[in-house]
DNA sequence: AACCATCACAACCGCTGTATT
DNA sequence: GAATACAGCGGTTGTGATGGT
């Protein structure tokens, strides 16, 4: 336990500290770390419903607590405080998280800001956890330009056609009671729930969920929302250099952004059903005519697991001709 | 069943900025 | 202005859970 750790380092923590004083360590007597237990976390929820926070190596003390005053308010933010929100990340959060930390860095409690009930930490650990990982396995840093274009011109896209499609699952299984919407329904719902996404205010950073009324597009990559063509792609494709880079394969960009019609109301269904995403991508298919034996890629290369996950729907954004494309972008930096 | 690897996350550390004396 | 205390931030680590062999 982390108990141990504590205490068997406790002395040279309290000495390299800088933030804790001796002062403040000799008020409050031998110091617990690791773990918190419920006793200790009523204490410190009771005396916060008392007195409130702050101060809190002082409120560490008068609540009787032997934690200092950093790991109490660590413990409140993070965990205790009622207005944080558990549980997994959800699309639209990711997606806020990846644009504002594309705008802002390791600013973790600034992003945090903007997404309420999280904390700095959670985002931290999602980050560190999904996004590292996704880098390390594409063999990138994820400071690199490259991993930045690809969440910006995969990653992000692909968020954005999941929360069109749950969103279009919602509206054809709450407005209408037919059993199936007719393709173009699917389309125009997909159409009009695109503005879900659709920007980060410049100012309050807030996410706009405006169904149906333009804010503009912070993202750059609304028009996956659209039916892609060539004609169309050519402003967005033209205004930076990953995408001019993407124009060898720009059929399969094309199609790429072209987003199936999704009669599944399961929202999971571009990550539960592979096997359905890939068959219901264009060009996708294509390129396994095109001499690409990703297939077998897939049943070799352990590497690539985690593009199969099917456990957090979160990490399985991205099929195999997303790596092979990625790592054809990569070979050629 | 046992072992090992990996993952997710809570908690800690060190540092910096700010307020107070 | 210097010293001290405090709050907050970002990076790192330890541990339990989980899954694979």
């Amino acid at each position: 336990m982390m108990d141990v750790k504590g205490n068997s380092n406790s002395n040279s923590n309290r000495n390299s500290s800088s933030s804790t004083t001796q002062s403040d360590e000799e008020m409050m007597g031998d110091l617990r770390r690791g773990p918190w237990t419920v006793e200790e976390d009523f204490k410190l929820i009771n005396y916060i419903a008392t007195h409130g926070e702050g101060r809190w190596n002082f409120l560490a003390f008068r609540a009787g607590l032997k934690r200092t005053g950093k790991s109490c308010r660590l413990r409140w933010l993070n965990y205790l405080r009622p207005d944080v929100r558990r549980g997994n990340i959800t699309l639209e959060e990711q997606l806020m998280i990846l644009e504002l930390h594309s705008r802002w860095g390791n600013r973790w409690s600034k992003i945090a800001q903007h997404l309420p009930g999280r904390t700095d930490n959670e985002i931290k650990n999602y980050w560190r956890t999904r996004v590292q990982k996704h880098a390390k396995q594409l063999k990138c840093d994820v400071n690199s330009k490259q991993f930045k274009d690809t969440m910006r011109y995969l990653w992000m896209p692909r968020l954005i056609e999941r929360i069109q499609a749950a969103a279009a699952a919602t509206n054809t299984t709450t407005t209408s009671t037919a059993k199936s919407a007719s393709p173009a329904a699917t389309v125009s719902a997909a159409a009009t729930n695109h503005h879900i996404i659709n920007n980060i205010d410049g100012g309050s950073g807030n996410l706009i969920m405006a169904h149906g009324v333009n804010v503009g597009n912070d993202f750059g990559v609304s028009h996956v929302t659209q039916s892609y063509t060539p004609e169309n792609s050519s402003t967005a494709a033209s205004s930076d250099s990953f995408a001019t880079q993407v124009s060898p394969v720009s059929d399969m960009t094309t199609d790429y952004y072209h987003i199936p019609v999704n009669h599944n109301p399961n929202p999971d269904y571009f990550q539960a059903g592979q096997v359905g995403y890939s068959e219901s991508m264009i060009s996708p298919t294509g390129y396994f005519n095109q001499g690409l034996d990703f297939q077998a890629m897939e049943h070799n290369n352990n590497n690539n697991q985690w593009l199969m996950d099917s456990g957090d729907t979160s990490d399985n954004l991205w099929n195999p001709e997303d790596i092979w494309f990625l790592q054809q972008q990569l070979n050629n930096m």
